[in-house]
DNA sequence: CCGTCTATGATTAGTCC
DNA sequence: GGGACTAATCATAGACG
């Protein structure tokens, strides 16, 4: 059949209304971001973790990690961080609170990076 | 001045040797990584946090978060997980460790997963 | 839901400032 | 380090199976 499709059409960053469409929209978008996570890693030897909820009643969990989720996350949480450059504005206080010890759980969490 | 790019060439995906250009990468990657996870959540609703460990000596932190890193991989570690589809592939171990009660929390986490 | 296709919008390597 | 630019590559909306 004659294919009709004119091309990619131009998308606002908005909320989608149309439920099935958004869907497609989600995995198509959750993957391309988990490449690019996984460029990144490789290129730069850098290490990340991603959690993505979905929206919706459907609430599954997405998660990307290299070298794992668990790791880096604990990581991120713990204390012996060498630096924090943050890029996130929306946690100063909840940062706060981890911060002063709320969580009492982290101890030693080895450092191993290195290429990949 | 005449421009004398001759635009994008095509990067294969290994580790970059040049550390000046990789520092570049870096940024450039990872503000579109950020740029893409904020569409995502705000064209699907979606709830997504990252956190990017840079390499090399300077190990600086990077995070994006929305709502709040730290809610969303407390839930992600936490106990009420709807479900878990990851797409991890590093951290079997880790995940079983964790959802065999580590933690004390987890119950019953459905395990399913392939592809990417 | 997943995979394929293609025109086109989005990202970015290389460059200069 | 950051910002701007351009041209090329890359990602993907919409349509179809």
């Amino acid at each position: 059949m004659a294919r009709l499709s004119r091309g990619r059409k131009k998308v606002e960053i908005v909320k989608m209304k149309n439920e099935s469409n958004m869907q497609v929209t989600f995995s198509k978008h959750r993957a391309g971001l988990f490449k690019k996570a996984s460029e990144l890693c490789t290129l730069c030897g850098a290490e990340i973790a991603i959690v993505v909820f979905s929206p919706g009643k459907a609430n599954k969990v997405y998660s990307f990690g290299h070298p794992s989720v668990e790791l880096l996350v604990d990581r991120f949480l713990g204390r012996d961080l060498p630096l924090r450059n943050d890029d996130d504005r929306h946690n100063h206080l909840i940062r706060a609170q981890r911060n002063s010890g709320q969580r009492g759980l982290n101890k030693e969490v080895m450092d191993m990076q290195e290429s990949f």
